[in-house]
DNA sequence: CGCCTCCGCTTTGGATACAATCTTGTTCTA
DNA sequence: TAGAACAAGATTGTATCCAAAGCGGAGGCG
């Protein structure tokens, strides 16, 4: 593999950071960390600088990095700029897309149809379809050929919880809703109609965020609380 | 001072890059880099793995870190995302705005006039007058507390020639109309409007972006041809 | 009794040394 | 002569070592 070492640490520990692994407050000791990830303090810390630089961990200088803790009013403001970032994204799209793209996003709502037609939703289709949805949004983003807003909306997925892999929606008349949202969206990107996309783009990307903050709320509100801990359950492959 | 010397040659790295003192394409090699700015490899390389984060510059494994070139769509680009986000905020903001933050905007706005009140800009004038603009421009995005788009319109003057470093605009017409839109925003925060507030914003800036283009255009097109060059003219004071 | 200082320990930041990878120029072969 | 293989040098990536800055507790002083 032509991965350095340093760039696995920062995936590795951007991961378990998203997916909670840490308390909020953590200060993560670097001799401890760099040991229980089996590489030098020297790749760790620069991957944690990097880490820094995306928001997931504060630094102060001499004293290292701590996990930073996200409130509800933090997720609330990521999809705020998402909803808008998204739905510049169709607005730019619609005069410009291709019909390859079309064809790819053709394809995911098709295939979501697939998925969603059982009337539920198997746990097992869930990976599957949340493929389907991220391909979506991102087919969308890349037509609108404006590299910062992909960047900018990967960058709002850098929030504990609140990324796309972890998906909350059990309720199936939830889905099924924003599956629909796709048809239209689609729909107004092959006529052209940008302003029905954004408007589309804006309201589906709004709604995603209101349920996830719902389900989301009760979970984090007790977290904020500043611990320290540098234990680490490393599993080494 | 508190700050370590990756900060330090981090902040120098991103100030040179973006002041263009580095032809696109240049290979950063680290061992005359970091011999150029005093100091070891080590804290060389987490600031370019920072500056990498920014995309001010590129990396590979094992091949190092290379300045990258931006193209005048890049900066279109970021100005089109710019424009939506201050938009955004401006939307946000009216109906939040502490009368604090009004007072501020009006102080920025007062100031501006009498620099402008003279008729022509002095160019003495003209760092007092970018710092009140940048100074307006802050303030609204803090007053829409949403603390994902001030880092995203930070990002965003992560544009060699593009940010407000430079200020492009010779020509008093431009500047006292742009300045003349700010009187018209603060307007329309005070009342409360936030669709006019965010109009004005989003042309504010969609126009800065057609001036500053313009003006750029000639100097990239032909500083697009990939480079080799490790030399650099440091004073150390 | 409370606060302040000092000293040792811990932890981080930076420099150097070493390993791994790439680049380049040369030589050998088809 | 073109191209591939190889080897030496250059360059990056990682580990280790040392210096400097925080932290905490013991002891002294008001």
């Amino acid at each position: 593999m032509a991965t350095t070492s340093t760039q696995s640490t920062a995936e590795i520990l951007r991961e378990k950071i998203l997916e909670g692994a840490f308390p909020p407050g953590t200060i993560l000791r670097q001799d401890a960390l760099a040991q229980g990830l089996g590489v030098s303090r020297t790749p760790l810390r620069t991957a944690l600088a990097e880490l820094a630089r995306d928001g997931l961990v504060t630094y102060e200088a001499n004293r290292g990095y701590t996990v930073r803790g996200f409130n509800v009013d933090d997720i609330r403001a990521a999809f705020e700029v998402r909803a808008n970032l998204e739905g510049l994204a169709c607005r730019l799209a619609a005069p410009r897309i291709t019909e390859a793209q079309l064809d790819r996003l053709q394809r995911c709502v098709s295939e979501g149809d697939a998925i969603l037609s059982k009337g539920i939703l198997d746990p097992e289709d869930l990976a599957p379809y949340r493929r389907l949805n991220v391909e979506f949004h991102e087919t969308i983003i890349e037509a609108s050929a404006n590299p910062w807003i992909s960047d900018f909306v990967n960058r709002t997925h850098n929030v504990p919880l609140a990324s796309d892999r972890v998906f909350h929606w059990e309720d199936h008349a939830i889905i099924f809703r924003s599956h629909n949202d796709h048809h239209r969206i689609l729909r107004a990107l092959r006529t052209g109609d940008a302003m029905r996309a954004e408007a589309l783009m804006w309201e589906h990307v709004t709604y995603a965020g209101d349920v996830l903050v719902e389900h989301v709320a009760p979970k984090i509100t007790d977290r904020q609380a500043p611990v320290t801990l540098q234990s680490m359950d490393t599993e080494t492959p």
